[in-house]
DNA sequence: TTGTAAGCGTTATCAC
DNA sequence: GTGATAACGCTTACAA
């Protein structure tokens, strides 16, 4: 592999020269550059980023420590993340923490050690000590989707309440009254926000919400299904089943068929944190869709910001609600009390919403 | 940050020793050991791997560049790649060719300047003049899922003439004679091939493919719906839409339901490439899997022997049929003689492949 | 068993 | 405008 040596020799001048021109330097004449230049293509030349960063002190790389990579919300996450920091000329390293501490803790690790200009962590459960060293050492650190207690590092996350205020309202309007919540884990502040939006929303709407009610789940399909299942054996079942992230929606899903029940006559269906399949089952999904690719770009942002020295400020994105079927919209569905006004739409399919 | 030269202060020993420690050298006393890990936990010491690589012409990185990492099945494939590197001590950079080139270009030059070990790559249509390059210089370089002709490199791929023959033979028993497909770009080597096991299988079982049963699309959800929009306009529509990946499945159940068509009764549809979803779409997609982990798993070990120096084989893994209920495998599904008989299964659901 | 010192491929400072 | 050269933080002969 040719070295900046060679091109420098190839060319006739100093390495210096050679540097120069690698890094834009105007203080080289046009035609030396043009040697340079012949030089580096005629040997293949490609620039040892290793050294570079050695001498430099920076990598132009940044490190996204992401929940689970089977999950979709997390994948589009990631997909947003790198086209923004590709965008500023860096590259990304994602590391899967299959929502496990000690893996988060071994890529924060390997992540630090590669000297990664700046990292952006969805962080799990526990404030592991290497969270709180990293933070309290100042480097640049954001966490994104879900924030950590006691940790003061700048954040940007999901506004869930007022759009799960606004489906409890909703469905209270279909005439739903018995809903029931299968929760994400109270170890995760996405989980716990959503949770105490529920409650909140319920008792705002004057609606009840018995402990039997409210299924911990974990984020993951196992337990969408379970939860779904101990819910559709109570003596007095829900008529609503609203799960807390797209993975248990699934499991939930899977339970719901399993028995042989419609939806939503038998009971409806609405998911937090949207995926471009909901439109697809039939009914579609009611679900409260995240603001996932501009969340992974203002993370971007802001770890730059804090890269290049200026501050960053925390920021909470709005999520929103995406009306279909699956909760009684439609007469056809079945739902309790529909009733709907002629020439509304396309039943099938509900909305599509664009995801870039 | 502390260097390794702090390090050898505060423990009173040479950078040389301290070295040795970090490499897991025996010929380091025990107790000089315990003094060097004592310094390291008093400085906070993370070695500089940057530094390391410089030194050892090793990053112990991986390059992965795939695809479309909005598709599940990049997806799926990615994490298995990471899987195994990890098992390995080896960590993954995912770059997103997006489909492109270009793109794939631009990863494989940042990639070589970060001086990965090795290189996994799943081809773009063209062959570019960097791609020959890299091949040529020998480097480490594996092509995953597809390959590029005229190329010289070790690859991993999937065998799916079988299963597309298994499949077509299972629609040929169910009653179906005129089979629409939905291609992938003759560009890309798994386009090319699940036509060319298309047109022998429909061939074999003495089945006719009009040209216009034979829709191009992109392996991108846009070309499936456009694709099912022009074969269900025909003066004489098929009777099964065979799409040749999951995102253009999505669009051509998107176009369908917009129809208002029903599955299997107005139009069948089958899919190559299962995602866990089509269990839960109504009714269940009958569907070709393929071994992605695996895939990836054995693209690892094959790009690793290359990188210690040792000898990579060629492989191809196969695809399976999974039949479920869209293409009229039960009367319940609505198919031409749909009637139900009582308690027989779950036909909503499907099966479950496990997906690990 | 431990230390000394050269060298990995760059960048950047200082001369010229 | 260009060149010599020290330095970045490690690893690894080679010496002691």
């Amino acid at each position: 592999m040719a070295r900046i040596k060679d091109v420098a020799a190839h060319a006739g001048v100093s390495v210096a020269t050679v540097s120069r021109v690698l890094n834009d330097n105007p203080s080289v004449t046009e035609e030396t550059r043009n040697r340079v230049y012949a030089a580096m293509t005629a040997l293949n030349y490609r620039p040892n980023a290793v050294a570079r960063s050695l001498r430099t002190e920076a990598t132009r790389t940044l490190g996204l420590i992401i929940g689970d990579i089977l999950n979709p919300f997390f994948t589009e996450l990631a997909r947003a993340v790198e086209d923004e920091a590709r965008l500023a000329g860096y590259t990304v390293i994602i590391g899967n923490a299959d929502e496990r501490a000690d893996e988060q803790d071994h890529y924060v690790r390997t992540l630090l050690e590669r000297r990664v200009d700046g990292l952006l962590i969805c962080p799990t459960a526990e404030v592991t000590s290497l969270i709180e060293e990293v933070a309290r050492a100042g480097r640049p650190l954001v966490f994104l989707d879900r924030t950590l207690p006691g940790i003061e590092v700048p954040s940007v996350r999901v506004e869930s309440a007022a759009a799960i205020g606004e489906l409890i309202g909703h469905l209270k309007a279909l005439g739903h009254r018995r809903i029931a919540f299968i929760s994400g884990p109270a170890t995760l502040s996405t989980g716990r926000e959503r949770t105490e939006a529920f409650r909140a929303a319920m008792a705002a709407h004057g609606l009840a919400v018995p402990p039997e009610y409210l299924e911990a789940g974990d984020f993951r399909e196992g337990s969408g299904r379970a939860g779904a299942a101990r819910l559709l054996d109570l003596p007095e079942p829900p008529e609503v089943i609203f799960t807390g992230d797209n993975l248990m929606t699934l499991g939930a899903l899977g339970e719901i068929r399993a028995r042989g029940l419609r939806i939503p006559r038998d009971v409806a269906l609405a998911s937090f944190d949207d995926v471009p399949w909901f439109v697809h089952v039939d009914p579609a999904i009611t679900a409260i869709a995240q603001p996932t690719a501009e969340l992974g770009r203002a993370a971007v942002r802001m770890i730059l910001n804090r890269v290049e020295g200026r501050p960053a400020e925390s920021a909470a994105l709005p999520a929103q609600l995406v009306v279909r079927t699956s909760c009684g919209e439609t007469p056809y569905g079945g739902g309790p009390a529909a009733a709907r006004g002629a020439g509304a739409g396309d039943p099938g399919q509900g909305d599509e919403r664009s995801r870039s």
